[in-house]
RNA sequence: GGCCCAUUGGUCAAGCGGUCAAGACACCGCCCUUUCACGGCGGUAACCCGGGUUCGAUUCCCGGAUGGGUCACCA
């Protein structure tokens, strides 16, 4: 039996953190099996449907590299779908639904009801406040189908419920949890078709997972408390239940689920930020999975390779923006300059330091101020904090510590060799800054951090910064002189 | 509140009856570096609490506590 696997989302908005990861693990299962991974789109809220969620949700997916055999997908900036098991989209599927429910209808395990949503609303609230856990009453198991369709031509307003048999255990095992009993009792008859024609959640999943050949049922937690409902509608179907693998949530640090309004939570958002695709589905790999060995990096190859649903854990993790950032170092320090480059020349435009008239004719400069930047850089988008340097005319001391040193005695002298020598050369390059150095401590005996440390904050304000000479070099000849120039008349 | 699920350092986590309880991030220290980083080496730091079972429990069982999930014509 070949794996096939899905993930699906529903077009509301931004790939969350956690579908990430879900869809990444559904994925790395896939390829593992050499099964298939299917994309399917729950769209069957036409309430809450996103102009444009489909599209970016396949960008944001396209970006991280998980990338689905069958399903929707973007040609040319054109929704299609791809695969023999379609429609992939749910609000295409309303005939296939139709024709399942009314199976399920004849059969009597599921019933019309025409409760009005303030008669539901009304039994909710008395149960509360009898202190016992709402629950749907049943009131509208009393009809027939005979009379139940009278009502329904006589224009009625209607919904589908499932009729599930009183106090029955229900067990399925999961891979991750184990064996799960819920008892019918505690679960509500559940809608399965909605008044407007659309299947719910539940019946939709059972439906199209059954017809699309899904194997194995990856998804997150919140749907383990459901998963009875729909082994029962497995069951009544006389079809064969998938496996379940339900994932433990991605908490945020103060061990609350992940959402949106406290921080980055949307693929899209880290995307913006400068976070490397394979730097946010490394990190996110390994919050609710670990390999066997000590492994922490890995390129998707080897996840596909490593990958095991027996060693997702089983409580939540909270997500450590401190480890993704090493982990995004990591790979930004891996790549080739003119990759970073390109992904930071919109931040340095966006923070107004260069303009995109002259990115082409300072392109070469950049990249050098990116190779001076690149191993301290967590994301690509933090080099718009780091560049200052590059491009202050205005020296000013950042802090403390930057002022006493340059209060030191031998400063003024130290300027007035250090600009002699750099208005003696032509260009200002690493080798020549270096050299100068040399001749400066040879000269004088000024060295170490007496020598370095004084240049360093005189001409950039900073304490702490990248390699002196290269960041010289970046500065280049003239912005050194008029720096020296400026501090001489203004700091000294 | 009912039901379901979970609980190893600050965080991610290994462990699957006998370990001085791995490793990583973060933090601290040292080394490398004529500066700043990177890097290398080292350090601090954990089995939620009770009962059982067992020669022996972090590991198995039962309670409790804590945390999470879920109780919609949302997914």
């Amino acid at each position: 039996m070949t794996v096939r696997v899905r993930f699906a989302p529903s077009p509301t908005g931004f790939v969350h953190i956690g579908s990430l990861r879900t869809a990444l693990y559904n994925y790395l299962f896939a390829k593992k099996n050499g099964g298939q991974y299917i994309l399917r789109i729950e769209d069957t809220d036409q309430t809450r449907y996103v102009e444009g969620a489909i599209e970016g949700m396949l960008n944001s997916m396209a970006w991280a590299g998980v990338n689905h055999d069958e399903g929707a997908v973007l040609e040319d900036d054109k929704l299609v779908e791809k695969g023999d098991h379609g429609p992939y989209i749910q609000s295409e599927r309303l005939e296939i639904y139709q024709k399942y429910i009314q199976e399920l209808l004849e059969a009597g395990h599921a019933y019309y009801c025409f409760c009005s949503r303030e008669r539901l609303e009304e039994v909710r609230e008395q149960q509360k406040a009898a202190g016992m856990t709402p629950k749907y009453d049943g009131h509208c198991r009393q009809y027939t189908l005979e009379e139940a369709r009278t009502k329904i031509a006589n224009g009625e307003s209607y919904v589908i419920r499932l009729k599930l048999p009183e106090n029955r255990d229900i067990q399925f095992s999961d891979v991750v949890r184990g064996n799960v009993t819920v008892n019918t009792n505690d679960i509500d008859d559940q809608v399965l078709m909605k008044s407007d024609g659309f299947p719910t959640y539940h019946f939709a999943v059972v439906v199209d997972d059954y017809l699309m050949g899904i194997t194995h049922v990856i998804r997150g937690e919140e749907w383990l408390i459901s998963t009875p409902k729909h082994v029962y509608l497995y069951e009544v179907f006389g079809w064969k239940a998938p496996q379940y693998v339900h994932l433990p949530n991605i908490l945020n640090a103060e061990r609350k689920k992940l959402s949106k309004r406290q921080g980055d939570v949307a693929v899209e958002d880290f995307v913006r930020k400068g976070y490397l695709p394979e730097g946010l589905v490394n990190y996110i790999a390994l919050v609710g999975w670990s390999p066997e060995d000590n492994q922490e990096l890995f390129s998707m190859e080897e996840l596909i390779e490593k990958f095991s649903l027996e060693r997702v854990s089983k409580s939540g993790g909270v997500f450590d923006t401190d480890k993704l950032n090493w982990i995004n170092s990591h790979y930004i320090k891996e790549s080739p300059v003119e990759r970073i480059t390109d992904l930071a020349i919109p931040h340095l435009i966006k923070a107004g330091y260069v303009t995109e008239v002259e990115v082409n004719e300072k392109y070469q400069w950049i990249k050098d101020m990116v190779t001076v930047l690149q191993d301290r850089l967590s994301y690509v988008g933090e080099i718009v904090d780091k560049v200052d340097i590059f491009f202050t005319t205005e020296i000013k001391p950042e802090d403390q510590e930057a002022e006493e040193i340059l209060k030191v005695e031998h400063l003024p002298q130290l300027l007035e060799v250090f600009g002699e020598k750099i208005k003696a050369i032509e260009v200002v390059d690493e080798d020549v800054v270096k050299g100068i150095f040399k001749e400066i401590q040879k000269e004088t005996g000024i060295k170490g951090k007496n020598l370095f440390m004084p240049i360093r904050v005189a001409l950039t304000g900073a304490v702490h910064g990248p390699d002196l000479p290269l960041t010289l070099k970046v500065i280049g000849k003239q912005n050194i002189l008029s720096r020296i120039d400026y501090v001489k008349n203004n700091l000294l």
